[in-house]
DNA sequence: CTCCAGGTTGCACTATACGCAACGACTACG
DNA sequence: CGTAGTCGTTGCGTATAGTGCAACCTGGAG
């Protein structure tokens, strides 16, 4: 692993909370401000970070752009969007979008709801969200084969957040199989005990889950039971968005079932 | 400057555009695959890129997040987003933030029209836009005191796009004086010929103008005229968010005047 | 004018990233 | 079923590339 590299990497992620001199720079990084300075001008030349007037170092549009990029050209990202927007004006509500893609699941769209409470949410996009602790999470996974269950657990340690929190294999296997069963899943406050979300899965052409739709809101605005009955207009969104990536309702494939997986 | 570091953002680079196999990067970069794979290793610890089912690298969410994360503390944005939405809705066309950062002037915020002609433009958030040959550009590059402009114009050098292009400083320098006394500026396809624009200028608390908003559409569905209709909505909403950011029309600063600068 | 803090440059050194070669996993093909 | 080919991974000796140092520059404060 090289060590320049990862002196790079802490320096932008520094960059992206508040602007860095160059002498904080290499106190951050326990080295030489000449060492500093030259990663700085390698990163300032890609316009991964940018030089303020001030003389400060500061994230750069550079790689905004290159984020946008990868973003825009998300298949599900795109044939999501509108459906997305839709359901924000009907429900009022904060909607995520999240995606599986490897081990993690991540938020790769949201759309804020204009009460004030949207800025209290802490997700964000390209945010990985809870595996076990998140609506988006327990509807993904219970739908996912056995095996890619497994395999995505395996890597987890359990936490209790909250008191609702399903913080051990057993109980949340208990929880997947009722979300399995009813095809969708709630947040009962399970990471933060004042947000509430409801989810439903977001399937592809095979039939497989490869990610989830989401309503948010905290308690104040709205409580679970206020948000479960949304869920016709979520479902609705859930299967348009399947829809347009090519699933057909009904099909042959039911990967959820999976009576001899693995 | 740190060759390390140089090829690390390469490979991220080219990991936005398509995913990219061990070998093809070791290739792209001329390096041997043990280099490549180091470089790769290290990125994917910090998800800057990450490893697909495939073996195959592709951009990673922890770029993505940082870029939301920096894109989110911009005030403007924040202070900008409702009324450039309602903007849209309410003229139809595709709608952009632009600010001064730096040496460049670059896309923090879109709102795209939902009509066929938004997947066209080339426009993207996070990418710098030509200072002369767009409206946004223009209308920043108008109302700045004239020491600023001539440091922005001095790194310039110009290019004819299309035919309506101001490809000299000197009538660059025409076009503006007009752009400044009547407070808003066009783009008459003087980047790409089918691509039509009005921004007008948006004011910080000092009354400088750090910023733009523009409307824009492709001529088959709406021609310059038809956008300058919309010019009372374009100003009445540059104006509110210069309210948001403490600018008080008609205060005593008028720096676009400028009698002596410099 | 002097001092101080922060940033920049040139250079010698060695730690660090490099290429090599061998190995393992997998696939295609005969 | 065996063999050859492709791709990714690991360990190691080497030299290149990145580092720290010291001197220099700049601007602002006292």
């Amino acid at each position: 692993m090289s060590q320049t590299i990862q002196r790079a990497i802490e320096l932008i992620r520094r960059s992206a909370e508040h602007p860095l001199s160059l002498t904080e720079a290499s106190e951050v990084l326990g080295v030489h401000k000449s060492t500093a300075l030259r990663i700085l001008q390698t990163l300032e030349a890609a316009r991964f970070v940018r030089k303020t007037g001030a003389g400060t170092y500061v994230f750069g549009s550079g790689l905004i752009e290159l984020s946008e990029l990868a973003l825009g050209s998300m298949d599900l990202r795109q044939f999501a969007s509108a459906h997305l927007r839709r359901l924000q004006r009907e429900t009022g509500h904060t909607v995520h979008l999240a995606q599986l893609t490897g081990d993690e699941i991540v938020y790769i769209d949201k759309v804020d709801s204009p009460a004030f409470d949207a800025v209290k949410l802490p997700s964000r996009v390209g945010r990985a969200v809870s595996i076990y602790a998140s609506a988006v999470g327990k509807v993904i996974l219970a739908h996912l084969p056995r095996e890619e269950r497994d395999r995505l657990l395996s890597h987890v340690t359990f936490e209790r957040y909250t008191p609702t929190t399903f913080a051990d294999r057993a109980s949340l296997e208990l929880e997947l199989i009722q979300v399995r069963e009813r095809g969708w899943a709630t947040d009962n406050g399970e990471h933060d005990a004042y947000v509430m979300c409801v989810a439903a899965p977001i399937r592809d052409s095979r039939g497989q889950v490869i990610a989830a739709v989401s309503i948010t809101a905290i308690e104040v605005i709205a409580t679970l039971p206020q948000l479960e009955a949304r869920l016709p207009l979520l479902l609705d969104t859930a299967t348009a968005i399947s829809a347009e990536l090519g699933y057909t309702a009904g099909a042959p494939t039911r990967p959820e079932a999976e009576p001899a997986a693995g």
